[in-house]
DNA sequence: CTGGTTTATTGCGTTTCCGCAAAGACGCTC
DNA sequence: GAGCGTCTTTGCGGAAACGCAATAAACCAG
């Protein structure tokens, strides 16, 4: 399940790590220590990271793959927080209080973790300063997201706001095709919902109404952005 | 405007700032230091602490009063993120980049800040690792808070989302009086509203059918909660 | 290629909530 | 206490989106 550095499966260079949103810019010296403190898991497409509740005993970043980050409400219905890719962090609540993760964390790809004690990761950034910075730094543009999205929830109709989470995933996962901006991660028109804080059923007519469009063109979890200066006045008129 | 520490109209002690969110256990050797590089601020209810898109320059406390955090769009629609009492920071994007605010944040009464330029705000958190830390703390609560209020706005109808804002007011502000608990900041439909991502009709009409329940009683800009008990399974069932 | 499973589409009735409009209540100032 | 501005209530019509249900399409395993 879990294996100490030096494995033979992944090795965790420096380079990598200065490249996360945790450890940018820390001082090399620091680097080695960062590394022999951490661990490597695997998880399968589909396979749980931590569940909701459940204590907050590891820090994850994500070395290759990527993760979804969900809330669940008591009768069981869902939203989706995020998707986590390379180099981001899973786990935040270990960061600072002895608590537990308040959403659940899943793959949705076969991915790579590098994977901190909560007593490692807050030893690490009591002594390297910049570490606790850029906790800092990576939370609060998070803060500053969601607020971004409660303004789009509570203000919004729903093309509006499909449309801006579909602009939001181009961002973090558009990869260039002939036929436009295809989003790498496999999307079913319920996860768009979770997204979008609308159903399944209204995700569906608006993306078929702008397929007739030629704005979009998608198939089984999977969206492809054609035209993306149209859903761009679309999201922002 | 701003006046050095040592003003006379209050005084900043130490047990002050180890009760607020960000100073909280640090050590007694860093409280001098902190209070020497701080300035004050007087603001009068309804005054602007700062717009959206203002460069973040400073960082507040609130030593005395209530402030409110909004975010405005493009179009001029507004929802509020929260209120901020005695304890609490705003202005959080001074502890990281060169950036912004993402929001505005204007006084609901009149209030005194303490305030530290972003430099210094910066330099203490890299020279006295508690601060950072509490910095993480508080911004992963804040970002915790966001991701409740999403899964809100997603998924539950309207009453419901009201019943949760009334309740969190009441625990962040409620005061306890004959009648019920009254919450002690001067809340319209309007800014209700723009909590619970409606309209003041819907909330004037769900607050008045809590009226004739005898669940509330209300005035303007003042609510009073009778049973929150069943408040809460509204909220909850 | 065949049967089963998951995912997507679409029609239709229904609910929820918005949004206009007009009237009413409250509190402040002079 | 008269007048004015702000805030609140409430009726009514209508738009938006939900949610059921049934069908269709895509994918997978054997």
């Amino acid at each position: 399940m879990r294996r100490k550095t030096g494995g033979m499966d992944f090795h965790l260079n420096p380079e990598f790590l200065q490249g996360t949103e945790l450890f940018r810019d820390v001082p090399a010296a620091a680097l080695h220590e960062i590394q022999a403190a951490s661990s490597q898991r695997r998880v399968a497409a589909g396979q749980v990271v931590f569940r909701q509740g459940d204590s907050a005993a590891a820090l994850y970043v994500v070395a290759t793959g990527r993760l979804r980050a969900t809330q669940t409400t008591a009768d069981g219905q869902q939203v989706i927080i995020r998707y986590l890719g390379p180099g981001e962090v899973a786990g935040y609540t270990t960061l600072s209080g002895g608590g537990v993760h308040p959403g659940a964390v899943i793959a949705v790809e076969d991915a790579l973790l590098i994977s901190w004690t909560s007593a490692a990761i807050k030893r690490l950034m009591a002594e390297h300063s910049s570490i606790a910075m850029n906790a800092v730094a990576f939370l609060g543009a998070r803060y500053h997201e969601m607020q971004v999205r409660i303004r789009e929830l509570s203000t919004e109709k729903v093309e509006r706001r499909i449309a801006h989470t579909v602009l939001r995933l181009v961002e973090q996962a558009g990869r260039r095709t002939a036929r436009g901006i295809e989003i790498a991660i496999p999307l079913s028109r319920q996860d768009l919902a979770e997204m979008s804080g609308t159903t399944l059923h209204t995700v569906s007519r608006t993306l078929s109404a702008w397929e007739e469009q030629k704005i979009v063109s998608c198939g089984r979890r999977r969206v492809v952005v054609a035209k993306a200066d149209v859903l761009t006045s679309i999201a922002e008129v």
